[in-house]
DNA sequence: CACTTAATGCAATCGTGTTGCAAAATTGAA
DNA sequence: TTCAATTTTGCAACACGATTGCATTAAGTG
């Protein structure tokens, strides 16, 4: 599928960052902080750009937002069946605790959690935590 | 059980401050923020001693630490069987997306995830999210 | 009480996340 | 292709949690 048209699709403007931190995100294994972009594609953009970026494609439904152990917001790119405003890819993750990278992790069923009254349940993420091969 | 002697048993010297962060871990049901805490406790003790006081309780394996929605550190006290730098409570948490706050879960069974080779699991969390009762 | 060791307070810093506003770029239509 | 409407970007500035170094104070021990 072109970028091009799958930005279009998503209601966002076309613009060099936009792809080039798109194809990014697909190219990676593993979920990227906005550092990690800004690392990958130095002199691309201001950081505040990659931040709205980043923050255009979660809203978009091109990304999902992972939080690694430090707090600090990850992004991978969805699954196709994602729109904006609806995720549903309640998949999991893997976070490294020694390098702190997270790796999505695709077919895992998640248990359904029985919540006691007043809770109303819209998502749920299981994380799994470990150490990657690279650390291992 | 005593708190003090809870505190000691982790290997950590008795203060007020460290005994009162201590209990109000205990009473309450949600999971607590460094801020929840300086709100509760207001005059305790500076800032960085309360960070410092709740980063040796999860070292000492007497709370646990989890990331809010918005990557602040939320903590709540462990289960009696967790000791320093082994924590066994791979149990569940509930975030709330509108207050942002964070309950436990007991009694979740979590699924057992097939890793590809090279990764180490050791422990797991289930993160569900929605509302809860007062902001439903 | 005196001594050793750990805990605290204070000042300062780092990094991520975030907003406001003006300038530049994209898009759709004339 | 040109123009106007709208979005995106860059820059400056700020918010705030997380963290460190160092001197001071307090806790544990004999």
């Amino acid at each position: 599928m072109d970028n091009k048209a799958l930005l279009r699709q998503h209601g966002l403007r076309i613009t060099d960052t936009r792809l080039a931190i798109l194809s990014l995100l697909q190219k990676s294994s593993k979920a990227l902080s906005q550092a990690d972009v800004e690392r990958s594609l130095p002199e691309m953009a201001d950081r505040v750009t990659l931040f709205r970026v980043l923050q255009a494609f979660e809203e978009a439904g091109l990304a999902h937002k992972v939080m690694d152990s430090h707090g600090v917001a990850r992004y991978a790119t969805c699954a196709p069946s994602c729109t904006s405003g609806h995720h549903h890819d309640s998949h999991a993750h893997f976070h490294c605790t020694a390098c702190g990278d997270v790796y999505c992790l695709e077919d895992v069923e998640l248990p359904k959690v029985k919540m006691p009254k007043g809770f109303k349940q819209k998502e749920s993420h299981l994380e799994v935590e470990g150490s990657c091969p690279s650390c291992t």
